[in-house]
RNA sequence: UCCCCCUUAGCUCAGUUGGUUAGAGCGGCUGACUGUUAAUCAGUAGGUCCUUGGUUCGAGCCCAAGAGGGGGAGCCA
């Protein structure tokens, strides 16, 4: 019996062979009429039931058969007396791999709130949600890499501590082996980073564009996919101090190439989960429906999880400039309405969430492309447009989440960058490798990042980031 | 960082105009039952009412400060 080879749940219940001896390992969710066991490993939503001769078990071991103990499991398999599930194991033996104290694990088979989960995060894998989740955020990494290798992108791994102040997306993590309570000085009393290990300033990377954008002035196509640090006191349920972003950076590439790529890739991994992750998402989405129903009628949204999936991954994104949601928002009903908290006046200023949520949630219904946004609110990096008042910027919004993609053709033109850095007041001395790039070989070229959690969120229909990352880093939190 | 809301049993929550001994469901424990599906039935234990200070004869309830959590805004992905 002890030799005899695990198997995965999801294979058993994939192929189940009646009247096959087997072994399950996993984590027992309930243990119904001193009878029923039903575990779960992981490898799918799914429970196995196992069945206890409880007459001829041990009364001690039947008692540490409770909800969150580990157990191993060996018996046939059978057809299910039963109605819930098709197959089940008759238990010859079992083993306890480690107890769970009943008086003491949180964990019940019953609903529990997502805020009280969180607080528990090394264990709320054990739950359906976030098992399911879990599973999900994989086969979305994986997609990401299937998605871009058939189209002939390169991986690039650009660094993590960075050198370069200058690459503007917000506050940064600083990164230092000084003592904090004792820092080297230099004669002016000032700190001496010359001591630092790095010999000068370093912090943890806001972005890996810049960096990105030399690989594909070599590689034509390249994609990054690393962890991203933002220091920002940002407290909102799609904001994290660490996560993770996709940025693609493809030279020849224009603003309309890009948003084509941009559109393409969210809409693949839309339909790839649809098509490999069905089980999840479909508890995912009846999870979503439950919820819906505790909340007045007005809150509720129109469609379902997999109606907006499948709504997303079927229709056209709306593509509109910069300039035509400004029309649109001040002809609107809210603004004429004096409803919006800022109320649209003229050209040129920044738009506020309430703002993309009309365009997207109300006046189009569907994600939307924003391109082309005055260069004044934009990244000195920008390509700018003939205008003279606009640069090749886009946008992709998408409802209940708002911002998921943010990119732009890139200033290929040496004169126009350096000129824009100058106006901007960037030090030269820490981009000067950036704007050789214009120098040597330039080329015109595109690329976005895409925010990881904000996708996972979509895909899932969670409404908090921290629930669609393992264990969130946010302000005043950084437990596990 | 700003605005609003919340904090009562392990979990989810109720608690009347401030008034005697703070409740329910789920979970735990004990027992019954034994093809259950968040099993069911009976019984039982379990409380720093977030903390500190104040008002009051009397505070879970009123006031102030703080802590933790949530929602929204800004920043952004």
């Amino acid at each position: 019996m002890k030799d005899l080879k695990r198997t995965k749940i999801k294979e058993l219940l994939d192929a189940p062979v009646i009247g096959k001896k087997v072994n399950v390992k996993g984590w027992v969710r309930t243990f119904r009429n001193n009878q029923f066991i039903a575990i779960n490993d992981g490898s799918t939503i799914n429970n196995i039931q196992g069945v206890v001769d409880f007459e001829n078990t041990d009364e001690k071991l039947l008692k540490r058969i409770t909800t969150g103990a580990c157990i191993s499991v060996t018996g046939d398999l059978a057809e299910s007396k039963g109605k819930g599930q098709s197959v089940e194991i008759i238990v010859e033996n079992i083993e306890i791999l480690g107890d769970a104290d009943p008086e003491k694990f949180p964990l019940q088979p019953k609903k529990h709130s997502l805020e009280f989960l969180r607080e528990i995060a090394h264990l709320r894998v054990r739950t359906n949600t976030f098992s399911a989740i879990y599973r999900i955020r994989h086969a979305m990494i994986f997609a990401v890499h299937k998605f871009f290798t058939d189209r002939g992108f390169y991986n690039v791994h650009t660094p993590i501590i960075t050198g370069s102040d200058a690459e503007g997306a917000g506050e940064m993590f600083r990164v230092t082996t000084l003592d904090p309570a004792n820092p080297a000085k230099d004669e002016d009393g000032n700190i001496n980073y010359k001591e630092d290990f790095f010999g000068k300033e370093t912090n943890l990377t806001v972005s890996g564009q810049l960096e990105g954008e030399t690989a594909c002035m070599g590689l034509s196509e390249i994609y990054t996919f690393g962890p991203t640090f933002r220091a920002e006191n940002s407290n909102t349920s799609r904001h994290l101090a660490e996560f993770w972003m996709i940025e693609p950076e493809m030279a020849f590439y224009d603003i309309n190439d890009n948003m084509d790529l941009a559109e393409a890739f969210v809409k693949y991994l839309v339909n790839y989960a649809l098509d490999n992750c069905s089980d999840d998402l479909a508890f995912l989405n009846q999870r979503a429906l439950d919820d819906e129903k505790t909340k007045p009628q007005q809150e509720r949204s129109e469609l379902s999880l997999l109606e907006r999936l499948k709504f997303v991954a079927e229709n056209d994104f709306e593509r509109v400039t910069y300039t035509e949601a400004i029309d649109i928002l001040r002809n609107s009903k809210p603004n004429k309405k004096k409803k919006f908290q800022y109320l649209i006046e003229g050209w040129g200023a920044d738009l506020q969430s309430e703002h993309e949520r009309f365009l997207v949630e109300k006046h189009f219904k569907k994600p939307v492309i924003l391109y082309n946004y005055p260069k004044d609110i934009k990244a000195f990096y920008m390509r700018q447009n003939d205008d003279g008042k606009t640069v090749a910027a886009m946008d992709v919004l998408f409802p209940g989440i708002g911002e998921i993609i943010g990119g732009s053709q890139r200033e290929e033109r040496y004169g126009i960058l350096k000129q824009r850095i100058d106006e901007i007041g960037i030090p030269e001395k820490d981009l000067w490798w950036y704007l050789e790039l214009r120098k040597f070989g330039s080329a015109p070229h595109s690329g976005f990042g895409l925010g990881f959690e904000r996708m996972i969120q979509f895909v899932t229909g969670m409404t908090n980031i921290r629930d669609v990352i393992p264990f969130p880093r946010t302000p005043d939190n950084a437990e596990f």
